[in-house]
DNA sequence: GCTCCCAGTCGAAGCGCTTCGACTGTGGCA
DNA sequence: TGCCACAGTCGAAGCGCTTCGACTGGGAGC
């Protein structure tokens, strides 16, 4: 029903093979040509089918965004990856087909590089040691990550970098005063799964924390305010001087202010809050609005696709892996001043 | 390089369209002919290749998603929708396509359902008065909605039920003993362009006071604390007496919280809040813990979907459109409470 | 004036599948 | 005993494109 390449060509009084390298310029086509063929594709309001494109050059037009659907639940910053990939992808003429893949499913993840749908595959929620990443290789299926394996090797990726914006989260701390610093990082299971900002914040805390020479203290921290209330208790148990906290699980937050409730703190007189990569979209709606530093997420969702796509049409070459760390950016909210004269 | 039918089949001894038929049944096989060919399978490591089932079939199982990003950007409650859709569409071996599209470009929508790529679409964030439900139908796409126009006709869609919602989040309210409530809602410019949510919202509030007998005040009010903060100290100058606000405007929340800070009111003593359709993953995250009518997200994600494959496979027959309303769930927080006895 | 080359065009052979019509052999039924 | 229906199978014709090899007619080069 749908007009065909053969109307258009029938239409314009040339060849079905002229149609198609008018449109995709693999060959040479001359201007009154051209002039004809463009003019009764718009006449017949042709669109080229995309599947018999597909099947006919092998190559699709369609990536893959793997996310996996954590036990964590997906936030705005994720939400914010997406959008930047989906907007990146399209505005490159490439479709976003989203896979909410398990990992556990890697069957489905095989499925859907099997079927030949697929260009290639940006990563989300990287691990440190990330099954769909063999996978990916051995399937030959070009792809790059969002977040990073402990050894990229030669894949492409981008992340956020770690150590800079622990370096930023405390050297904002240390410029204010503080001396005794504690850090609440994600759950237990999300460490020794190996997901990787947990991995990667933790380590940067301790090294930021070293260079500057302040006492720290970190814990791991189930995603929910009764594990943030418990992780505060026990951390000031442990570091009675603690004047200032970076967190990085938004969710424990809360916790940790019904915390501080119970021993009579004010933030920021008592205790300076710093989030961690939390947009801040989120940290406006607390009260204080949280000193933040915010993710890069649309950014990196775009950087995604971009790799990918100098990958697929950069064609066989040898390139030199593109692999960036992105910083994210310091937002000073309310939540964050100098140390009390305790 | 992947193995195709065509090998299957020679390695079973059978013709072509012999493995064909016992693929997808559309003619019987006999059993031993059928475990032969699903033992070459295996062996092989076959999957049929996408693009030729699909050229060859006129069903591609491929969805898209469309989504517009609002001005308010999206948060977790779209999120969940989109996880929904994702995993409903997978379950029943699709695939779902993201496409951000803007209302604007109604060009790219075309581009999409002309390319021949998607059995059909499931639209989310609808207007009351939308483009590309026009466009959908005159495309001979097959549809369904997250959300509804004013006059979704035979269209299906699953949608949240404002009417009742209003409805629970004033009768809770009233319950408590409130004889005078606001109702802070979205921006005037979503009410302008119609966003389904504002503008049913707006009509149930009115409603459900009216037949509650309660006195009741409405604002519209931008989405951000600023706005939210203003037009709380507005509705209290036209309505002294109110003791509860229902908010359907998370980031206006704050705004109000710092509005009562100024007249030196607490929640719930002095102001009772309820959030309307926000997520308990936000709600959670603010102090004191909000009471809220959550939706439905991820089941409207799912429902949307279900609907989307009813309509493909149930084929041409006429069948009754299906328009489901969800009702959200009552979570009962810490910011309401009886009303003060002033 | 002849060859050579190349821009520009055409026809045809696939890409890997679905599906249609045709063919075979068996069993049920009169 | 003969006929028909039908389960089970096959070959071939597309689906709507891309791409390859071949062909044509000028200009450029000598």
């Amino acid at each position: 029903m749908p007009p065909r390449m053969i109307d258009v060509a029938r239409r314009a009084n040339v060849a079905l093979s002229t149609v198609s390298y008018a449109i995709n310029g693999q060959r040479a086509v001359s201007e009154e040509t051209r002039r004809r063929i463009r003019q009764a594709m718009d006449e017949l309001g042709y669109q080229p089918n995309a599947l018999a494109r597909g099947l006919a050059s092998k190559h699709t037009n369609i990536l893959a965004l793997l996310f996996p659907t954590p036990e964590r639940g997906l936030g705005v910053t994720e939400m914010e990856f997406v959008v930047g990939a989906a907007d990146a992808a399209r505005e490159h003429g490439y479709h976003l087909v989203l896979s909410p893949s398990e990992l556990r499913n890697v069957r489905d993840l095989e499925q859907l590089t099997g079927q030949g749908l697929i260009d290639g595959a940006l990563v989300m929620e990287v691990r440190i040691d990330d099954d769909r990443v063999q996978l990916l290789e051995q399937a030959g299926v070009p792809f790059s990550m969002i977040g990073r394996t402990s050894d990229p090797g030669r894949i492409d990726y981008a992340d956020i970098d770690f150590e800079q914006t622990t370096r930023d989260a405390v050297g904002h701390l240390v410029e204010l005063g503080h001396r005794c610093i504690g850090f609440l990082n994600h759950s237990p299971s999300a460490f020794s799964v190996g997901y990787g900002p947990t991995v990667r914040a933790s380590e940067g805390f301790r090294r930021a924390a070293a260079t500057a020479d302040v006492v720290h203290v970190e814990r791991l921290c189930g995603d929910n305010a009764a594990a943030g209330q418990a992780a505060f208790h026990e951390m000031r148990a442990a570091q009675p001087d603690i004047t200032a906290l970076i967190v990085m699980n938004e969710r424990a937050i809360v916790g940790v202010m019904d915390a501080l409730d119970e021993i009579g703190w004010r933030v920021p007189d008592d205790l300076s809050i710093v989030s961690m990569v939390s947009s801040t979209r989120v940290t406006e709606m607390m009260r204080p609005k949280l000193t933040t530093l915010e993710p890069p997420s649309t950014q990196l969702g775009r950087l995604g696709i971009q790799m990918l796509l100098d990958q697929i049409d950069g064609g066989a070459g040898e390139r030199a892996p593109v692999q960036e760390l992105l910083p994210c950016r310091l937002v000073i909210g309310a939540s964050s001043g100098p140390p009390p004269a305790r």
